[in-house]
DNA sequence: CATCCGATTTCCT
DNA sequence: GGAAATCGGATGG
């Protein structure tokens, strides 16, 4: 298996998950995830490592009510309500105790048209699961869905990528509206896109916050 | 493309 | 009590 040749096929089962988030992260690119009458094929994702080692994560500072999910078995969904509107969607990653997850952040719809234009009524197709919580809305994942198992055959799961992903394809850069300590990125570049996909998400620095202690 | 701001939870002070 | 938040839609240039 040469560096320029297809990834082997994966297998999403838990352990696959099991591993840390920055393996796990660019393995999922062109994966499906697919809910409610909607698949969606992931485009660009981002890696978020555990307590104390990434201070972009919501459990750098360890665990609290909404992080618990983090903290458990992987191949579960971490699902976070952010600027009181939106819900978006981590797969979690690493050791049972390990706060590691990747984040969804954009993909193509692939199945489902119809489920999902009525869904996402007067949004443009390409926009669909262009950014991480639109991802959710085309998907109808909110705050139900926190901590389910995507392992497990419930109604949330992933799929291998039917054309495998040339890992020539695969970039890695900054992380997008991470604020904090490295909120630039570029300590931290844990974002994964496949090139040259009208998916994915316009990079935005985040906001580069004082310190707050 | 840039800027503005909404609407609500979470967690720190 | 309040700042900050893994964002997105609307609007203006």
């Amino acid at each position: 298996m040469g560096l320029l040749a297809p990834r082997d096929p994966v297998t999403l089962d838990r352990s696959f998950f099991a591993r840390p988030a920055l393996v796990v992260a660019p393995e999922l690119l062109g994966c499906r995830i697919v809910h409610a009458g909607v698949t969606v094929r992931l485009t660009e994702v981002e890696a978020y490592a555990g307590e104390g080692a990434d201070p972009g994560s919501h459990a750098f500072r360890g665990r609290t009510p909404r992080t618990e999910v983090m903290f458990g078995e992987a191949g579960h969904l971490y699902v976070y309500f952010s600027y009181g509107m939106h819900w978006c969607a981590n797969a979690v990653c690493g050791d049972e105790g390990v706060a590691q997850a990747v984040l969804l952040r954009a993909g193509e719809v692939v199945a489902g048209h119809e489920v999902a234009a009525v869904r996402r009524a007067g949004v443009p197709e390409r926009d669909w699961a262009r950014g991480p919580a639109r991802l959710t809305s085309t998907l109808a994942i909110d705050r139900a869905h926190d901590g389910i198992d995507v392992c497990g055959g419930g109604p949330v799961r992933f799929e291998p990528p039917t054309e495998p992903v040339e890992p020539a394809c695969v970039r890695t850069g900054p992380r997008v509206g991470v604020s904090g300590p490295g909120g630039d990125g570029t300590a931290y570049p844990y974002r994964f896109w496949i090139e040259g996909e009208r998916t994915v998400s316009a990079y935005r620095p985040g906001v580069i916050r004082r310190r707050t202690r």
